[in-house]
RNA sequence: GGGCGAGUGGCGGAAUGGCAGACGCAAGGGACUUAAAAUCCCUCGGCCCAUAAAGUCGUGAGAGUUCGAGUCUCUCCUCGCCCACCA
């Protein structure tokens, strides 16, 4: 047998595969279809191996779905616009488009000599126009429904790096490249109404039933939903009324002060005549001007000012007062807050630091709570006091009765908020997707017509960091007519989040090459919801809640005809190295090249996939690479082994009858492990006895004991097995054995029950729950005979002596457990 | 503060409530070799002990359910991730 030279292999078959077309799909072929769609990168630099799980995983599902006799689409795109691009041109004066296109070229490079497949046919790169031509249409779709829209907003904004950022560019309130605190900007942006699908993409979380639990759960977190009231609650000796939203309405009686945000609109009006305004005014400035991580880093540190105004609480009829504080927030609620000091922390800290009243009117059932000595808010449930009518009701009930009764007395309505915010998706950055609207004197805010689509995005700009979006200074693109009156106008500047790119391009790749539509509507029917999404769970939040809000969006329009994009969802872990996440920074980056020249490309998917459970993170060990390629050489040289037997003999009956009941549970194994949770781990581990297996019994009962015929079939089972995790190697092996078409075109190997089976099976012995001894039984023996030979055993006897026993439990083939005690 | 995970040998990790540590890495010993590499074989949780056998302890800690718990329940500790002054 020839040595295994895997550079030769991998290079020819690579080659063959391409060729052949062996990834290439006709979307109009709709049998036995299956979308499998790994979530397309950002093309950095280069890939680690970090990176590599992703698609490797993605390809072994890809690859044993063929086997199994699916026609498997599996394309693969860029995510091409953002920052870092932007950032490095800033830094190196290389144009964003130039670098990212050769990232791109170098990492299709990489992606090929791991051996991982796809429909490149079907690429898509959201940087070039025949594609951001359709998400601009997107745009416009969302403009013409109403669900974009313009708003002043306040925006993260660096000082140091002269520019806005995005949210995820804001690591503990501080920018992410240079640590400098984070400040508010007021600008005019423009939203997504993502609020107006907040209650369906809740709901319909429900649907996904193939998708982790923690992923829903961060969904569902994220968009927050909580139901209570809204309370209205009169300005002493004004008409104005302000109303706030509290999920605690069993504690308004204890509601003894009430707190406005800083950036309340009515705040003005309030203060207008009041003799302390300019101090309050003054407050409200630093308030607002004060970066975030100053006024909340410490929480519990809380700042607030009287207005000098009350309210009165109609429950109680009693007087407030009227404050305004930095711990209230004007994107939740109402900005508005009634107090409860004795039943919010927060509330009750506030009350401290200003020395205002508080009362009591949970009751702890365990323990009565005292006003005067109280340490901390006392925040659960418990019975009402002090509150009226509805005294000595539990807090649950008295949610429902003081509801009721708000509402039927016009002192507030029940009401639902959600955490979940417009999505602002303005940029005011350079490389993205221009935002297709114009601004005309005299039309006003005009969108650009569908026929003018794309709106390129000039490629000569000066797109280092102003403090305003860098388009500004390309008149050739922002100078433009009005499409509506045909006068001079102006173009937004601004480009859009680069998640409005990736919201969507799972339709894209059905329709890759038509430039008069988004996507074929037919095609995308036939061919989604996706089967199989794989992922960072990095993305478990933004990118998977935007996707299923465009899908919504888009199947609201009549476009597709399903509401929810990813049928199924794998979210795998990271790789990290020396226990810290890979990065160029921290010099800790494994490139898969050199690996990849040193031991093959099968060696590194190997490792990959056996360095532990999918889903969880995994520690990059080179050590551990070297046992793959040790393993991947063993199973080669079964060959030598066929080539050693006995021709025509046949073989040990007994290590025969062993290697084939190894295989047929290995059989079962492997499938089992990649159709359940992806635990390829154990898949491989499970070849890997089979493998041993053989080697054993040639050790144990001679190099003639295994027969040719029999070690053919089970070579050809193993080459099956591995075929998805080492594809280059098993269709080499699969070759010699005489397959006459390619390994990924013959079946996935089925397995007998019956062979499963062996003869004997080896009983452990247990006397009150410890393992006393082993007994080898025929398969199938009686319970009465098990008992029999059990008591028999010299080993076990010597434990049951002097004991009475008062049970055996016997499981069958299984374990036997004797209960017994010392008499 | 809230949510979600996770704690098993020197390490990565296995284990439908039923033999804890599969498989692999590292380590030690041996075979082959002039030598090395590669390969093959053996040992490999702790204690007791002579290497064994037999025994005994052992899955973060403590309790519970059970004939039987790494696995189920409760309490606690530690670590990781996500969210966070969300009313």
């Amino acid at each position: 047998m020839d040595n295994y030279n895997f550079t030769e292999i991998e290079k020819k078959w690579q080659k063959k595969w391409k060729e052949a077309g062996l990834f290439t799909v006709d979307v109009k072929d709709i049998k036995n279809k299956y979308y499998c769609l790994m979530m397309f990168p950002y093309p950095s630099a280069a890939l680690h191996v970090g990176h590599g799980r992703n698609y490797i995983i993605g390809d072994v599902v890809a690859r044993y779905m063929k086997m199994k006799g699916y026609n498997v689409l599996s394309p693969m795109g860029f995510d091409a616009f953002g920052l870092p691009a932007e950032n490095a041109a800033i830094k190196n004066g290389v144009h964003p488009e130039d670098s990212t296109m050769k990232n791109i070229s170098t990492m299709k490079r990489q992606l090929d000599s791991w051996g991982v497949l796809y429909d490149w046919a079907r690429e898509v790169a959201s940087c070039k126009s025949e594609y951001y031509k359709w998400t601009q249409w997107i745009f416009l779709k969302l403009f013409e429904k109403g669900l974009a829209y313009k708003k002043k907003a306040f925006v993260n904004w660096c000082p140091s790096c002269n520019t806005v950022l995005a949210n995820e560019q804001v690591v503990d309130d501080s920018c992410e490249r240079c640590d400098t605190a984070v400040e508010q900007k007021d600008l005019e942006q423009w939203f997504f109404r993502i609020t107006d699908y907040a209650q369906r993409l809740l709901d319909d979380i429900g649907k996904l039933g193939d998708w982790p639990e923690k992923v829903k759960t961060m969904q569902r977190n994220w968009i927050g939903r909580s139901e209570g009231v809204n309370i209205d609650f009169p300005v002493d000796g004004t008409d104005i009324k302000l109303t706030c939203f509290t999920t605690r309405v069993d504690t308004v009686f204890g509601c003894t002060y009430m707190v406005l945000a800083a950036e309340h609109p009515l705040i003005d009006k309030l203060v207008e005549n009041g003799p302390d305004k300019l101090k309050i005014m003054d407050f409200i400035k630093e308030v607002r001007t004060i970066s975030k991580i100053e006024r909340g880093g410490a929480v519990g540190d809380k700042n607030g000012i009287f207005t000098g105004r009350y309210v009165i609480n109609r429950m109680t009829g009693k007087k407030i007062p009227l404050w305004i504080a930095d711990y209230v927030l004007m994107e939740y609620g109402t900005g508005a807050v009634m107090a409860v000091p004795a039943h919010d922390q927060r509330d009750f800290d506030f009350a401290r630091k200003y020395e205002l009243p508080l009362e009591v009117v949970i009751d702890n059932p365990k323990e009565s709570l005292n006003a005067g000595s109280m340490t901390a808010a006392y925040e659960d449930p418990g019975i009402l006091v002090n509150s009226g009518d509805f005294n000595g009701l539990l807090s649950d009930t008295a949610k429902t009765k003081i509801a009721e009764y708000m509402e039927s007395n016009g002192i507030g309505r029940r009401s639902v908020h959600f955490r979940l915010r417009d999505w602002l998706i303005s940029r005011q950055r350079y490389w993205g997707a221009p935002i297709p609207i114009i601004y005309c004197g005299k039309c006003g805010t005009v969108p650009v017509p569908e026929k003018d689509l794309p709106v390129k995005l000039p490629k000569v700009v000066e797109f280092r960091p102003t403090g305003e979006s860098p388009l500004k200074y390309a008149p050739d693109f922002m100078d433009t007519r009005c499409p509506a009156c045909g006068g001079k106008a102006a173009r937004e500047i601004d480009t859009m989040d680069t998640f409005v790119d990736s919201s969507w391009y799972f339709l894209r790749y059905i329709s890759p090459g038509i430039d008069d539509r988004a996507f074929d509507t037919d095609d995308v029917n036939n061919w989604l919801p996706v089967d199989q999404y794989i992922g960072g769970v990095e993305h478990a939040i933004l990118h998977l809640l935007y996707s299923r809000f465009i899908t919504k969006v888009i199947a609201d329009m009549g476009y597709i005809a399903f509401d929810e994009p990813f049928k199924r969802l794998f979210t795998q872990g990271m790789i990290v190295k020396d226990g810290a996440k890979m990065s160029k920074s921290k010099g800790n980056v494994v490139a898969p090249d050199s690996l990849i020249e040193r031991y093959g490309a099968d060696t590194v998917r190997l490792y990959t996939l056996f360095i532990g459970p999918p889903e969880k993170d995994a520690e990059w060990s080179d050590q551990g690479v070297e046992g793959a390629y040790r393993f991947i050489k063993r199973m080669w040289y079964v060959f030598d082994l066929m080539d050693n037997s006995a021709p025509g003999g046949e073989g040990n009956p007994k290590a025969g009858k062993e290697v084939i009941c190894k295989m047929h549970a290995t059989i079962k194994k492997v499938t089992e492990d990649i159709e359940g949770e992806f635990h390829f781990n154990t898949a491989i581990s499970a070849v890997m006895e089979l493998v041993n297996g053989i080697y054993s019994a040639v050790n144990e009962y001679g190099a003639d004991s295994l027969s040719e015929k029999l070690l053919e079939s089970v070579m050809r089972n193993i080459t099956l097995l591995v075929a998805p995790f080492v594809p280059h190697v098993a269709e080499e092996m699969w070759q010699k054995l005489g397959g006459k078409v390619s390994v990924f075109k013959s079946e996935w190997p089925a397995y007998d029950p019956e062979l499963l089976l062996t003869d004997t099976v080896e009983i452990p012995v247990q006397f009150n729950g410890k393992l006393r001894g082993k007994v080898e039984v025929e398969r199938g023996l009686g319970e009465d005979r098990l008992r029999e030979i059990i008591s028999g055993d010299e080993k076990i006897a010597l434990w049951l002596k002097g004991v009475k026993i008062k049970k055996w439990v016997i499981l069958p083939d299984k374990l036997v457990n004797i209960v017994g005690v010392n008499e």
